[in-house]
DNA sequence: CGCGCATTTGAGGACTGTCAACTTCCGTGG
DNA sequence: CCACGGAAGTTGACAGTCCTCAAATGCGCG
């Protein structure tokens, strides 16, 4: 593993408060790899032996049921996952792919184990990764449970808006089939989703989308501090205010 | 506080791998406190001091957004709640209210997380707990987004038979309006939810449910281990296999 | 015994999913 | 550089699910 790299995963909040002999359990028998594009890196119920770090490109999480397949998460860097399955030694919940090329950081759930016994700080620090995923997830399931498909896009869009410190045009980071499964929802119901916003201030083109009447949109959806993250803070999963929003082979293709 | 509560306490999971050390710090600010029926304890967007520990009844934690309101979990004793608001020091994404009388051990915030610090095992014991909350929250959203409400239905009754290991009859722990919104439909359409599912070996009677036709059932519901949890373990929240199922005020009434 | 709330049932409408056809976009290979 | 094939995205028709409103029924508590 490069100098470089170590260094990138001293600088995360996960090891931020950690002694440098934790630091160095953790990472001594961790290893850097490299995955292509749409590869499946662990299916749901397997096993789970290592943390995963994402230093580079983007991991979707999704889950299975009855033929049925539904987007859970999408990840980008830098972010852990796995780190429940991990701390519990259990079998994974959700199965991982890599959307795009990527580089992963694989630490052996041992060795994280190992080193929140020794490491009371570490072990807080683990804990607070685990309560910031929790309330993401508590957040996802009043966002599901609350509103409907438009509003979830609505605010989908201001937080996009928001994370991203754009202006009155955002980008999509993923396909919108993916996006359509993350919000719980179809393709066709995306599309027909994204019509029904124009008359709310918002016009499409491709991957990037226009909100010309930030008022309005605003209006329709309603955004709530306790359902929206729109002010990123650690320990989050699926927003992290160190991403470099940017750096993604997607979005190089998307813009324009 | 009575030494047995003291002991009901120690007993947790939560404490059970602590130093007594630890043990003393945190219960020596907790003051033991009974709500009636019908008391919210806390809303959202409210600061949390306390890490509440239900002993005795049943609480309902729910979110609202725009007039709406959503159940989302029943908690049953013995179980822990707000724990990740705590270890981040934030404000609560659910409110919390009393269903029936409740004991609650009230435990200051601060002396969670001063004895996470002075105790890795303490602070590996909430890790545990938060990874497995966070598990359950995972099984909540891949229920809600791949399956119908009457699949939700049909597994909800399949694991309550499980939970509760009863026979053929199982008995709903708190009113059908409020098992409606956990499972994310309106209580008329769980009354029809109902209704469907005689064709598939159900006989509903007030709070009593037969399932008279197990396989039928199983057949509609297909449960996944990988969504339903029913071989409860330690950690999660939502079912606890240490809880004395029969103790609450609103199952004496319902029992005929 | 009677009031109030939970539950049920019915009718109608809104939202969402499925299927099919068409268009657009993109990577590949000539 | 261009043409092509395949996948993604869009649009329309239709069906299924779910919600809303309203009214009737049942049940528990005072």
């Amino acid at each position: 593993m490069r100098p470089t790299d170590l260094d990138r995963v001293r600088g995360l909040h996960l090891f931020g408060q950690a002694a440098p002999e934790t630091f160095r359990v953790a990472t001594a028998g961790a290893h850097l790899q490299r995955f292509p594009a749409n590869t499946t890196l662990l299916f749901e119920g397997d096993t789970v032996d290592f943390l995963y770090m994402l230093l580079e490109g983007q991991v979707e999480l999704h889950g299975t049921w009855n033929d049925h397949e539904t987007v859970m998460a999408i990840l980008r860097p830098v972010s852990s996952f796995l780190l429940a399955a991990v701390v519990l030694d259990a079998d994974a919940l959700m199965s991982a792919r890599t959307l795009e090329r990527c580089e992963i950081l694989m630490i052996p759930g041992d060795a994280i184990r190992t080193a929140m016994q020794l490491d009371a700080r570490f072990a807080m620090a683990v804990s607070r990764d685990l309560a910031g995923g929790y309330r993401g997830l508590v957040r996802t399931i009043k966002n599901h449970k609350l509103r409907s498909g438009v509003e979830r896009l609505a605010n989908h869009l201001l937080a996009l808006r928001s994370a991203d410190n754009a202006g009155s045009t955002v980008r999509l980071h993923y396909e919108k089939r993916i996006l359509a499964s993350l919000l719980g929802m179809t393709p066709e119901n995306l599309s027909r989703a994204f019509a029904a916003l124009q008359a709310h201030g918002v016009t499409v083109e491709g991957a990037l989308v226009h909100i010309t009447n930030i008022a309005a949109l605003e209006a329709l959806a309603k955004p709530d501090p306790l359902i929206d993250n729109h002010a990123p803070r650690g320990g989050d999963i699926l927003i992290d205010a160190d991403a470099e929003i940017w750096s993604s082979e997607w979005n190089r293709k998307a813009r324009r």
